[in-house]
DNA sequence: CCAATAATGTTAGTCACTAACATTTCAAGG
DNA sequence: CCTTGAAATGTTAGTGACTAACATTATTGG
């Protein structure tokens, strides 16, 4: 993460970072299946799908992914904190990256879908509702990170799930009736 | 397209389309930036560029980005269609091609932010209502791919943003409430 | 018909990533 | 204390995406 912050992602090969690890490149892709997950090799990402599963079941399910994103985005540490921020501000600085950002979610869209297709939603109603509530949710992630000192993660989050449990269009459609006479 | 078909995306190299090209694949770098973007070069993406921009600038920002792509799928030719769907399909049976996606909704997100507000929309809840609307598009979009012949894709995406103008958590949450009770 | 310009070919290289096999490290058992 | 077997690391050689530099061939405008 330093010579990436140094260098650049792309500009850092990985021959310089197993140097400086002090081995040989193959020992580094015997750890990192490639370059891209060092940087998207976040020790709170487990933490989150176990959060999210242990979340109660009877609650609705938008509801059960809320409170489960926003107490594993509360139980990052302090100190953490900042690396976070920084690691997610060299990936929203790279296309590529940023892109990663949702092979990542996949997981988590799964889980979303599965749980809402259970209670009787259907499957397209579905994957619409977690696309958006995590395309919301990324957004707001995304939107933090790039703040100098913003600490209140969670809080992010839950004003995110607010807005798209609200009305979306709501706000947006207010905003734009005004707009027709500027 | 028809090696990706044949032999998958990975399972064909550069070498072999610029063979079936009759180029070299020095010419095949000089007409695509990667690999990657021969699967994504639509001659449709310009076209929904193009719409959007032209859409009525006194309608309600996400009214317009709703019509806007709705026109702009509309105008795709019955026979395209077919092969469009094989496009996105193809894409969304690989992870990073997937994930790519999200390279090419960032300018329709930028449009949106900047639409939003334009008309007095905060920075934070800007962003969220563009990533959850882009959000919301995208899973409507990869549902209707993965259908064998499902024909009515700008209804499709009316829909999907109707979900959102009204309220993500509304049908959601009523199936929860009674996901206590079954 | 010729000159400028664009498109293509050639060569050689970098870098991410992989397979195969050799070597080291090191903990546990004799 | 030695040994043995597994786990981690090193070495070598290769593939495939992508780039830079320069040579060559169309194309097009005058």
């Amino acid at each position: 993460m330093a010579l990436f912050r140094q260098r650049g992602f792309d500009g850092t090969t990985v021959a310089q970072i197993a140097a400086a690890a002090g081995v040989t490149q193959v020992t580094f892709f015997r750890h990192f299946p490639t370059k891209d997950a060092v940087v998207f090799d976040d020790p709170y990402d487990p933490v989150i799908a176990d959060v999210m599963a242990a979340q109660d079941r009877t609650l609705p399910a938008l509801e059960r992914v809320r409170t489960g994103l926003a107490a594993a985005w509360g139980s990052i540490p302090e100190p953490a904190i900042n690396a976070t921020r920084d690691r997610i501000r060299l990936i929203a600085g790279h296309a590529r990256l940023a892109a990663g950002i949702w092979e990542n979610n996949r997981r988590t869209e799964q889980l979303i879908v599965t749980a809402l297709t259970g209670t009787g939603v259907g499957r397209v109603e579905a994957r619409v509702a977690a696309g958006a509530c995590l395309g919301g949710l990324t957004a707001a992630l995304l939107d933090w990170a790039s703040e100098p000192d913003g600490q209140d993660l969670p809080e992010r989050m839950n004003a995110a799930l607010a807005l798209l449990g609200g009305q979306i269009g709501g706000p947006a459609t207010a905003a734009g009736d005004a707009d027709g006479s500027p």
